[in-house]
DNA sequence: GCTGCTCTTGACACTAGGTATCATTTCGTG
DNA sequence: CACGAAATGATACCTAGTGTCAAGAGCAGC
């Protein structure tokens, strides 16, 4: 069972890398808190209005440099979905290595623990002499919801 | 043994999907078999500006809808790169389903076959209720000639 | 509580990479 | 060769993000 990640959380992570503890950086927080991992998907730009409702001192590039700081942190998740956009959500805490299934309609997100065999690496590395350092996966579908849906077109 | 592809290959293809095989298009496969599917890799820029040399009269947005249709065609892939920058290269005919491994430092590609277990994506789908439509694999790394460079900074 | 140093910020100009528009050109069929 | 549709090139525009820098604000030490 994974929880929710708290602003207490990230704040202290950014203690922790000797960084401040700064009021754009509580706004944008309480933001992510609020959205909670549901599956919620945002990019750098969503998360930027909507801290603007409550924050509107914040700015753009301050927003834009804290989404890529708290990605670094292990609290957010860059995915990619279907049409090539790029998006952050949440990460629960305690999760571990995992990837995405999004859906192409709705860009609904579950967490997925497939991946590749670690033989399979070794036996690429050994093949191809690369050292590998990391991969992505992203597999794309439709949700139960946007089955019935014929937007097709 | 894979062969690399012709440009009276692309042309044809062009015409079978009852497109015109037009100036632009062929001095866009010109230099694309001058490439080859040599690990080359480049982005719709670089290819404008390499077709620009001999067709100056070529525009941008040609180059990028033709890639854009090449793309479709089959005769090139795109790969992600572990700087998130997109690229292109030539596929080789007759390779069938594959993903790549990249140099982190030069960009160099390697496909691999690896691949998620056919099993996995039936399991996900049925935990998930998604229908499975397609996926990305991308594998990211440092090759050989790069892993000495001590350009880690 | 005040001082001062440094990290961080907000504003804004700028860039990369790509798309929409549209009058003009050019295929290729008949 | 003439014609209609497809494709083009020029250009304006767009999204998503980065670089710059003077001004502001945490935090440690007093």
């Amino acid at each position: 069972m994974s929880k929710d990640v708290t602003v207490d959380q990230m704040l202290s992570a950014f203690e922790a890398a000797g960084m401040r503890t700064t009021r754009p950086r509580r706004a944008m927080a309480e933001q992510l808190v609020a959205w909670g991992a549901k599956e919620k998907e945002f990019s750098s730009e969503d998360l930027w209005h909507a801290v603007q409702e409550k924050a509107p001192w914040v700015g753009r590039a301050t927003a834009y440099r804290t989404v890529q700081l708290l990605q670094d942190l292990g609290f957010l998740d860059r995915v990619t979905f279907a049409d090539g956009t790029e998006r952050y959500h949440v990460v629960a805490a305690g999760h571990e290595h995992h990837h995405h299934l999004t859906c192409e309609m709705c860009h609904r997100i579950v967490p997925v623990e497939a991946c590749i065999a670690p033989a399979a690496f070794e036996a690429m590395a050994q093949q191809s002499g690369f050292a590998i350092s990391g991969h992505r996966l992203e597999i794309f579908g439709r949700c139960p919801d946007c089955q019935d849906d014929a937007h097709s077109c």
